[in-house]
Order: C-alpha cells, then structure tokens, then sequence
DNA sequence: ATAATAGTGTCTGTGAGACATTATACC
DNA sequence: GGTATAATGTCTCACAGACACTATTAT
C-alpha cells in the first residue's frame, strides 16, 4: 500500500457555514454562542470538523441540519478555504467555508447541539465580535450572495416554494440594501425566460391588489444581469 | 494550552495549481508527469503538500515558482477544495485548487522538481489522462478563467506588460474558443474605463498598420460585462 | 370613495452587434 | 499600386431607468 512521506504536515479539516436568511425585510445571519475553549461564549459561525470518510459537502450538510434543526433542502456551495497557520490556537486547521441560503425559517433555531443559536442582522455585525477569522468568512458570503443575484436566479433560493414578485424584489432589496423600481423589477423578471413560473393563483389578505403567485423556473443564469449599481 | 478533542480526524493539506497561458494563440494549461506513486508517470497538475507554519496561498506561490522555474507575478485565486474521502488512495487529502493566469512563457518549463513539465492544449486534454480528480479541477478552472473574462479586467493577465488591443482580443477568442468583431470589441475595451491605458508606442513590424500600445489599467470590474454568447 | 399595492404602457438614453469606411503600415 | 490590419463611423435593435397610468383589493 503506497504511503505518504512521512514528514508530511496533518492537520484537522473543519466546516464553517455562511446561513443567510431574510426575517422580517432583513438580511439575517446564523451565529452560534460557543461553549467551548477557545473563543469562550464569543459568537462564531455554525459549523464543525469533518469526519472520517465523511466528504467535504455532505459534512456541511450535516452541520446545516444539525445546527438549524431543519431537514429542509437548502442552497449549498462552497465558498472558500480558509487555512491561515494561525488562525485556529489548538493547532493548524484548515476550514472549508460554505454558504447557504434559506427561506425565512420558522423558529429561531435552539440548535440540536446545544448551543445557543441566534439570528443576527448583518447591519448588526459590528456589534457581535466573531471568533477565529469568522469575521472575513461573513463578509466573503454575503459578498458571494450580494454578486450572484446580479448574474444567477438565486434570489429564488431565499423563497418559499410559492412566492409574489413583489416579494423576490424584496429579496433583491434586503440583500443589496437598496431599493428598486418595482414596474422595472416586474418586467425584467418576468421577461427573463426561466427566471420564474407564473401560477395561477394569487396572495391574498394584504392591502393593495393581490399579487400573483409565482414559483421558481428552470434557469440558473441570468443573461443580461440586473444591475446593483442604482 | 487548549486542544482538539481527541477524535478529530487529521488528513494532509495539499495545494494544485491550474495555471492557463496563451501559447501559439492556444489556451494551455501545465501539466507534471508524477514520478511517484500512485498514478505513476499520469499527467497531472502541479502542486504539492502544504507545510507547516505555511499559509495556502504562500504555498501556492511557493509551488508556481518551483514548477514553472519562473519568478514572476502571477495572477493567483483560490479555485475550490476537492476533499472526497476517496481521492487520493494514500489516505485522506484536502486539496485546496489555485488558478493561476499567466503571460506566455518563454520556456517550456523543466520543472525545478525534476518533473516532466508540459504545456498541454485544453483542447487536447482528453488525449491526456489525469490523475486523482485532477480532470475536474482543470474543467473549474478553465470554466472560472472563461467566466471571469466576461465581468472582470482579467483578460491583461494573460498579456505582457505592453499589448495591443488585437493582442487582448486574441486572449478572449483563445479562452472562450470563439471570434469577436475586432471594431466591437475595440469600442468596448477602450470605452470601459480603467480597463486598458494608452500608451503613446505602437507596435511595429506586423503586416497591416501597426497597432497603438496600451497596459492594463486600474480596474478589476467589467460594467456591463462582455457577452460570450455570440 | 380613498388608500394601497400590483401590474402595464411609454419615452428615452446607452450600448451591443453588424458592417461600411478610413488610416497606416509592408510588399 | 495592392494587401493586410488598425481604428473610426453609422445604423439598428434590445433593454434599463424613469415614470405615468390602469387594475384590483381592503377599509
């Protein structure tokens, strides 16, 4: 059986995870309060070490279910590595960072770990210092999520399987911080073939005219992309 | 002194390269011919464990320099992390990709290392076996250069420190695998600003009239991008 | 009726694609 | 001169931004 060189460096092999959500017309985000040395009740991102024969995203995935208390099928890609020598006290460690996006979540999420769980708004992230480098991590996924939904449909992925246009320009707005022109909004998406289905049935018991219902289409891309620059 | 608990799995940390130049107007990626085992005397891409105390990135470099015998700046990112439990058959792997963009080279590169070096066509990549997975994390990084050229600067990365506009068009059509209209795509990279600045030199001794210099310029963002879909 | 929100129509400016035309080199 | 390539000009169509307007609900 062929072997490593011998001197060869080991280290452990971690999981972060990056869970946005959009709760009450605000980007949120998932920290965990640890319960352990290092970083003592600091704030950190969800997530853990990979197991033996366990692959990188099913890994992941298992955090995501096991710290949201959801088996729901969230978006999932990997978003960066993170190996820094020092970026871990205990020892070398590289983190495989991963983000995923959610439709707003029914509970708060007491994690199954038993950590305290919170959803935090990201403009509130100055006010809840990380642990380890978690502080990069966040800024590089809302970075990542900020970026595709100019170019990709994943504003969908932020959606309940049923969903108004006025509530994916929601999305867009939320997670940009911006505001746009819902007749502008209305006609580029539902004039982007793919983008999304109409239904036939509508939202009803708000104010105003009831909006159709929509689901997500086929399409991944979005060609041309809608522009943040306003 | 805090440590892991126990069970924590340990594996190797490694780092690939995909590095892309432009050679003979063809996009070519290098490859080292392994002299160890497993997959001995397979093609593969260049790389090599990550060691301690050394960043990923620093390693990356450190394997760039040492593969290609070149000490240049390159143009680096982090690709992806390919970590299947089942990928390298010596044992558990984490392997952190980098592309890496360069100008063509002068030499075909004897690698430092003593590995047989190549510069292999990507349209001629299946007459090359790979090993380990490396076949799928040449395809991101190829797919990555592709859709990076659309909404980035990076195309100059690929070109020297001078280069004529024809010669950045040549960069696209080579990576893309298409044509572009020389005025078009003229009109559009001098009107974006800070994505080339002219120089007062032309390059001589071409056929036709001699091209006006430019390099590249301050800009890292294309907007609005440059379409490959025709 | 009024307010509020969903959805449609219209005008205008920007920019891409297609392609004609001019400019400047080598032979 | 002829040929090759660089650079400019022009026409048209698609589409985004701005915003007026119509449609449909709740109160």
């Amino acid at each position: 059986m062929v072997k490593f060189p011998t001197q060869v460096m080991r280290c452990a092999a971690a999981v972060d995870l990056v869970i946005l959500t959009i709760r009450e017309g605000a980007l949120h985000v998932l920290l965990v309060q640890r319960k352990e040395a290092p970083f003592l009740r600091k704030w950190a991102l969800p997530g853990g070490f990979v197991r033996e024969g366990e692959g990188l995203e099913r890994a992941a995935r298992r955090e995501l279910a096991e710290e949201t208390g959801i088996e729901a099928e969230f978006y999932l890609e990997q978003l960066q590595t993170y190996g820094e020598p020092k970026r871990d006290p205990r020892g070398r460690v590289l983190s495989v960072a991963y983000l995923a996006l959610a439709p707003g979540l029914p509970t708060p999420t007491a994690g199954g770990d038993a950590h305290a769980a919170a959803w935090v708004m990201v403009t509130e992230l100055e006010a809840h210092p990380l642990a380890f480098d978690h502080a990069q991590i966040v800024r590089d996924g809302i970075e990542r999520a900020r970026a595709k939904l100019e170019y990709t449909t994943l504003a969908t992925a932020f959606c309940h399987d049923r969903f108004t246009i006025p509530e994916l320009r929601g999305v867009y707005e939320c997670v940009w911080g911006t505001e746009l022109d819902p007749a502008n909004f209305y006609r580029k998406v539902t004039r982007s073939p793919g983008f999304v289905e109409e239904l036939d049935s509508y939202q009803r018991g708000g104010e105003g005219r009831p909006a159709r219902l929509y689901r997500k289409g086929a399409a991944s891309h979005l060609n041309p992309p809608i522009n943040r620059t306003v």
